[in-house]
RNA sequence: GGGGUCGUAGUUCAGUUGGUUAGAACGCCGGCCUGUCAAGCCGGAGGUCGCCGGUUCGAGCCCGGUCGGCCCCGCCA
């Protein structure tokens, strides 16, 4: 080794011992007598003190720049008093230098690296990745998440579970996601499919009687990015035999919450996780993935506007529609521009309109006060809860879209008013997703999770009959408004999973031709099992309160799914596409 | 696939109504400097205004296209 101790481990403790570091120029000071040098290595910073006259140690700091690559021996002194660096963990030392080596000298770095990076370029910082996560931020992040991820391990291990690794090659199937494919050189006009998960993969480790299997696994998914979705990331993969839901979900609630205090100790949670049913969270928060950090929750005031004379609550009621509301704090004083940017925002998310109520120290202002009758307005306020400052925005209209709209605008008053205590990570279960959705566009059932979920005993008996009544064992972990996890209780038997493939229109040989190994596998002693899959790179970014997950992944890729560093995807040479049969159109 | 937004020095930005030689800060280079820790002081270099085309006597600025970054909708079993 070149080093006998880190940078960043120094204390006085180590006073008056003789050291070598290695380690790179983060910052020099030079005083033309004294020069300062802070050195960087992975455990942090600590200050280099060269003094004149002390022979070519002096000559070799003068010649460095940051980010050279030096190492020195020295000896470790305790700053005076009036020295030390209070913002600094070795701030009461200094390595007074011996002698300097540079061991590499480098170019000034094209991005600032002594700052936490926001305010760059993000395609820069990309282009450049091996300089960007020198900066501390990310090395923060990028060993937080290993701490995670070795938690995750030891904590699995001791319940019994095996980490087993599933083939990144694999078949590609129609249904959810586009795959990235790879093309198979040896069989001409066949492609390979990447996971988008393991997820019939680890059925079939159930099925081979593994019982409790989880996989730090790498997924797949050729669909378009945003800030918590990129085109390969990682899941905590895990399934277990023999369980229902709520064993599945003790496992996973235990795991959650025995590593917040460990890796996050600073960051609160709610002990149990609360549950609600996806119909519930849908009503009052417009979503399946509903950030609890606040409340304003939607509220239903249907029946207090069902005899109203003002029109435009009474007749989208008449036609089977809601009223639905939210209460802001302190926000009956908006502007008439800033309650117009709120009507677009339910506007884009399909309502017809919005009404507001205000309270404030004038009386009851809004648009839809002079609409409602004092009687009615009362109501609202004894519904609603609402106090003085607060402002009522009201969507009439069929009830999911209501709610979806005022869900959408509870979290820009979030965003807003700063509503969400930064330390806070709102765990929470949603359960008893429906099995299927009419899809619209392609005119059949499709599912909500994926088609080995298994539909509520309850349920089997209108699978058939009434498909879009079915709820299924289906369960997400939500946190902070992100789905961090989605997971189920599978289908174990031929005979119910024919039926789903048959209820989403598949004719049986159809089923068999595509999932003809799962079918086949049911038949030979499947046992019950469930889990799910916890997102690795979403949870990392909560964790550690980064606003997108490109922070917390070591090398990501870019909105239009490019790495900007390999500059990759690239063309194939013509002999590399021939040998894999490829032609390339247009 | 659709929408929004940004693109000017290595970085972050300013740049007026279209008008002389495109500015600032930080960084970089050089000089001075023995207690700084965002060191300080003095000086200097550094620009295909993303790219292509158009309008104009004249374009960083206006118009069209295109490429790229970021955000949102669709999409993500």
């Amino acid at each position: 080794m070149l080093k006998t101790h880190n940078c960043g481990e120094l204390r006085l403790s180590h006073a008056g011992q003789e050291v070598s570091l290695a380690g790179w120029v983060h910052r020099r000071r030079d005083h033309g007598g004294l020069i300062f040098i802070d050195l960087r290595d992975r455990s942090g910073l600590v200050q280099i003190t060269v003094q004149p006259g002390r022979g070519e140690a002096h000559s070799v700091a003068e010649k460095a720049r940051g980010e050279f690559v030096l190492k020195l021996d020295g000896v470790v002194r305790p700053r005076p008093e009036n020295l030390v660096n209070p913002n600094l963990p070795t701030g009461e030392i200094e390595v007074l230098a011996d002698s300097i080596e540079i061991l590499n000298p480098a170019k000034a770095p094209p991005i600032p690296l002594d700052d936490d990076g926001y305010r760059t370029d993000e395609g820069q910082r990309l282009k450049y990745r091996y300089l960007d996560l020198r900066r501390a931020r990310l090395q923060e992040n990028i060993i937080l998440r290993h701490k995670t991820i070795k938690f995750i391990r030891d904590y699995l291990d001791r319940l019994g579970f095996l980490e087993i690794e599933t083939p990144m090659m694999i078949k590609s199937t129609p249904e959810g996601a586009r795959d990235y494919v790879v093309p198979s050189r040896l069989q001409p006009g066949r492609f390979f499919a990447l996971p988008q998960s393991p997820q019939q993969l680890k059925q079939l480790l159930m099925v081979a009687g593994y019982e409790r299997y989880f996989q730090i696994a790498r997924c797949m998914r050729d669909e378009d990015l945003r800030g918590d979705r990129q085109p390969e990331f990682t899941q905590l993969d895990l399934e277990m035999s023999f369980v229902d839901r709520d064993d599945v979900l003790a496992v996973v609630e235990g795991l959650v919450t025995a590593l917040i205090p460990v890796v996050t100790p600073h960051k609160r949670i709610f002990e149990p996780f609360p549950r609600l049913s996806y119909a519930e969270a849908m009503a009052r928060f417009g979503t399946d993935k509903p950030d609890l950090r606040f409340g304003m929750g939607i509220v239903d005031i249907t029946d207090t506007l069902r005899r109203s004379e003002a029109r435009v609550f009474a007749e989208p009621i008449a036609s089977g529609g809601t009223v639905r509301a939210i209460v802001a704090p302190s926000s009956a004083g908006s502007s008439r521009k800033e309650v117009d940017t709120m009507t677009d925002l339910v506007k884009a998310a399909g309502a017809k309109a919005m009404a507001t109520l205000a309270w404030t120290a004038e009386g009851v202002k809004g648009t839809a006060a002079k609409l409602l009758k004092d009687s009615e307005v009362s109501e609202i306020v004894r519904r609603l809860e609402a106090k003085q400052g607060d402002l009522a925005c009201m969507v009439a209209g069929r009830a999911d879209v209501a709610s979806k709209a005022l869900g959408a605008l509870r979290l820009d008053f979030r965003d807003r008013l700063n509503l969400a205590p930064p330390d806070l990570l709102a765990f929470a279960w949603v359960i008893d997703f429906p099995m299927f959705e009419w899809d619209e566009e392609e005119k059949h059932w499709s599912f909500i999770h994926h088609p080995f979920t298994m539909p509520k005993q309850e349920h089997l008996d209108i699978l058939e009959t009434d498909p879009g009544a079915v709820l299924s064992d289906a369960y997400d972990l939500v946190c902070n408004g992100y789905e961090l996890s989605s997971g189920s209780i599978r289908i174990h038997r031929r005979d119910i999973q024919a039926r789903i493939f048959r209820s989403l229109g598949y004719s049986d040989e159809e089923a068999y031709r595509r999932f003809g190994h799962m079918l086949d596998a049911f038949e030979y002693g499947a046992p019950p099992h469930g889990g799910m899959a916890p997102g690795i790179d979403r949870l990392i970014m909560l964790l550690a309160d980064e606003p997108n997950i490109r922070e917390v992944i070591a090398f990501p890729k870019t909105a239009s799914a490019a790495d900007l560093m390999f500059d990759a995807p690239s063309e194939l040479d013509p002999k590399h596409l021939r040998e894999l049969h490829l032609q390339i159109l247009e």
